[in-house]
DNA sequence: CTGTTCACCTGGCAGC
DNA sequence: TGCTGCCAGGTGAACA
């Protein structure tokens, strides 16, 4: 369900309530959206939170000497609570100072947490894999352009490898793609610098604008307040299929490409 | 190594 | 109303 902005806007949410707040104990209703290999949960409880990070679509939430990093995979979400509630599909909660609950609520049970060692998080397998995160002024078209060199794949496909630029999904990979003006299923090697650093461009501008939205609220996504994000009125392809482009006016295309629903508009994107 | 397909799950919705 | 089939914002394993 989230793709980088939404995993941002949560980042950027639990940054405001979880720094300083004492962890008393954690609640799993299911097995394996708790990974513990290391067997630390003992040392986890009675800590404290001191930061929430974003590293792709990967949520990173730091005690002192700890870190739980979690993916919402399709349809999780983090809901801090301090009051009572009832929450459907959660998985694991999160006890705070009574009555505050941080809760993983997941539906389709992909998404989960794993708790490590902060001084192992560099060996972290997921996250060494991660490519380079878009926002970064010091991301340059070049990840993209030395990516595709070689590749015949579809450049959507390309974008959607989080080894390429990480945080992109099927949304955003659409929607960018769309103000780049290029064909989702163009081959990834015929791809130009000029037209690496437009793609670029346009993943920055989505992004930093659904972030401001608050990200996308197509179906499941909830802010850790569960709130909806608002974006959904600014998407000009995904989820449009038949209707008329926001720019040419003619009717959307919908395809598939590496089993994933891929709109664009056969007049605007070459 | 590259590329493609499928499995992992649950629920919502369109169509009959 | 109720059933069936299809689809879903992700990713890694299995396969050719």
């Amino acid at each position: 369900m989230p793709e980088l902005p939404e995993v941002e806007v949560i980042c950027r949410q639990l940054n405001e309530v979880l720094p300083g707040q004492e962890i008393t104990g954690i609640k799993v209703h299911l097995a394996k959206a708790f990974a513990d290999p290391q067997g630390l949960l003992p040392e986890l409880i009675g800590t404290r939170f001191t930061e929430v990070q974003r590293r792709g679509k990967y949520l990173l939430l730091y005690t002192e000497r700890l870190v739980l990093v979690g993916h919402l995979r399709m349809t999780g979400a983090l809901l801090y609570r301090t009051h009572a509630a009832s929450i459907s599909h959660v998985r694991v909660e999160i006890r705070l100072a009574p009555p505050a609950v941080l809760y993983f609520k997941d539906v389709r049970t992909f998404g989960g947490l794993t708790l490590l060692r902060r001084a192992d998080l560099a060996m972290y397998p997921p996250l060494l894999k991660l490519g380079p995160e878009p926002l970064s002024p010091q991301t340059s078209e070049l990840a993209l352009y030395t990516a595709s060199r070689g590749r015949k794949v579809a450049l959507k496909t390309l974008l959607l490898d989080q080894r390429v630029i990480a945080g992109v999904g099927n949304i955003y990979a659409d929607e960018a793609l769309f103000l780049a003006g290029l064909r989702p299923k163009m081959r990834a090697d015929r791809l130009t610098r000029p037209k690496a650093r437009r793609l670029l461009a346009a993943l920055k501008t989505v992004f930093t604008q659904s972030i401001e939205d608050g990200g996308t609220s197509f179906r499941d996504y909830r802010d850790s307040a569960g709130k909806r994000g608002l974006h959904v009125q600014r998407l000009a392809v995904y989820g449009r299929k038949g209707l008329p482009c926001k720019r040419c006016q003619r009717p959307l295309q919908s395809i598939r490409l590496g089993g994933r629903t891929t709109v664009y508009c056969p007049h605007c994107q070459k």
